[in-house]
RNA sequence: CGGGCUGUAGUGUAACGGUAGCACGAGACGUUUGGGACGUUUUAGUCCCGGUUCAAAUCCGGGCAGCCCGACCA
């Protein structure tokens, strides 16, 4: 993409009021616009970060097995009536009493799936989207970390025990590993309470951050995690090993939904023996906006963002300076580079644009660099550059 | 939902109750050209409603909005 041609711009000074530093660099960037407290629009740059977190998650869930579907955002308030969930105050109501927007997908499936769901022949199966959920915050905060309206992946699986539910568990346990480890995130994988759920076996990825506003307990030395929420632990139950206080961010969540949903909505099936029982679910949630507020938190300096090279919005940087034009046009590549054609800029502002949006490489070509046949290659983050022959570019960036 | 603070051009900020100013941005012209360059010039603003006053950005009341702390949080 030419920077001629995208419309949003920087901005030098930091948002008024806006202490978070995602906040921050992500409305500088022109990566989001705020148009309420919660309430965020993905520009350009932002909304390619988002998709690229978006593949991710596809590709892990799809891994494991998902189905992906899109529900609805409105959702008549009979589904939440059924499982005692029509009050909740988290909710947004609309201008039709009948209809909330939604902010969890549990009863809506649930009571879907009764159709397709007979027998055990239909068993497992799981089914995930990825959608905007709205949640009357009482305090919207921290920027993209805490919003009123925000993208989630929500996947639902359904067993017919709680031994099938269990692998599955663990399964997409170990597909969000991949999955936050692929977008540059360290989560550790914390016990935590599920909200009205059991507190056995609920887990929370928290990754560790001052903007977090979770403090789990965690083990320095084998990882092991908890939420202070459920506990006060001083020693690591696996090593006894010490614990340790950290302010963190949830990422995301796994949880047993046990079959309150499948009674509440009486979904059953027919087992082996021709008796009736009730789907044993299971309840698997990313907030991607919060996992593009929370690498922000991690990976940024002074100057600006620093994508890891899986979410960048593009592979590369490339600049052109005066004698740099002609060849800058030869080396552009629309689909991996960001292209600062603009020739009305100064040098310094490009590179501090290009800092800023913080993707991984930095070309620059100008008189300077073709004096040598070559292209200036500079890693984001990294203090020092080097002239590469023009010939070699190509494979350098493979 | 309680508490605190704050609302001024697109952005960031000034202005004792008395002419709304500065910087950045954006437009024009010229000079520049490897870390946000310079000159000239143009552009654009007091959140809303009411009150006090000769006079309100400023004081008062009420809204609305934003941020922070707490409570809450699938």
């Amino acid at each position: 993409m030419r920077l001629s041609k995208l419309f949003t711009r920087t901005t030098r000074e930091n948002p008024a009021d806006e202490v978070s530093v995602n906040a921050q660099l992500l409305e500088r960037g022109g990566f989001v616009y705020k148009n309420s407290a919660g309430i965020y629009t993905y520009m350009p740059l932002g909304f390619r970060v988002l998709e690229k977190i978006k593949a991710i998650i596809r590709e892990e869930m799809n891994a494991v097995g998902g189905t992906e579907m899109l529900m609805p955002a409105l959702i008549d308030k009979k589904y939440y009536e059924a499982a005692g969930r029509a009050d909740i105050k988290v909710g947004f109501k609309t201008g039709d009493d009948n209809f909330i927007l939604g902010w969890s997908h549990e009863e809506i499936l649930t009571a879907m799936a009764g159709r397709y769901t007979s027998s055990y022949h239909d068993l497992p199966f799981a089914a995930y989207q990825f959608q905007t959920k709205f949640r009357n915050e009482a305090r919207a905060k921290s920027g993209l970390l805490r919003g009123r309206e925000f993208l989630m992946k929500d996947m639902y699986s359904f067993h017919a025990d709680e031994g099938d539910f269990l692998d599955y568990y663990a399964k997409v346990g170990e597909a969000y590993r991949k999955i936050f480890e692929r977008c540059g995130l360290k989560a550790y994988y914390t016990v935590a309470a599920g909200g009205d759920f059991t507190t056995s076996n609920t887990h929370e990825f928290q990754v560790l951050t001052k903007a977090g506003e979770d403090l789990i307990l965690l083990c320095p030395k084998c990882s092991w995690a908890i939420n202070t929420e459920i506990a006060d632990e001083k020693s690591c139950p696996k090593c006894g090993e010490e614990l340790v206080e950290e302010k963190s961010i949830e990422v995301g969540n796994i949880f047993p939904l046990g079959t309150k949903y499948s009674e509440a909505l009486n979904l059953q099936f027919t087992d082996a023996a021709g008796e009736k029982k009730h789907v044993v679910m299971g309840c698997y949630g990313i907030g991607l906006s919060r996992v593009l507020g929370t690498v922000v938190e991690v990976h940024h300096d002074d100057r600006g963002m620093i994508w890891p090279r899986t979410l960048a919005p593009f592979r590369a940087h490339l600049i052109a300076l005066p004698g740099g034009e002609q060849e800058a046009e030869k080396l552009y590549d629309p689909g991996s580079m960001l292209y600062d054609d603009r020739p009305d800029k100064s040098a310094g502002e490009k590179f501090a644009d290009a800092d800023l949006i913080g993707c991984p490489i930095r070309l620059v070509v100008s008189k300077k660099t073709l004096e040598h046949q070559g292209i200036e290659v500079k890693k984001r983050g990294a203090e020092e550059s080097k002239i590469v022959p023009l010939t070699e570019l190509a494979a350098m960036l493979q």
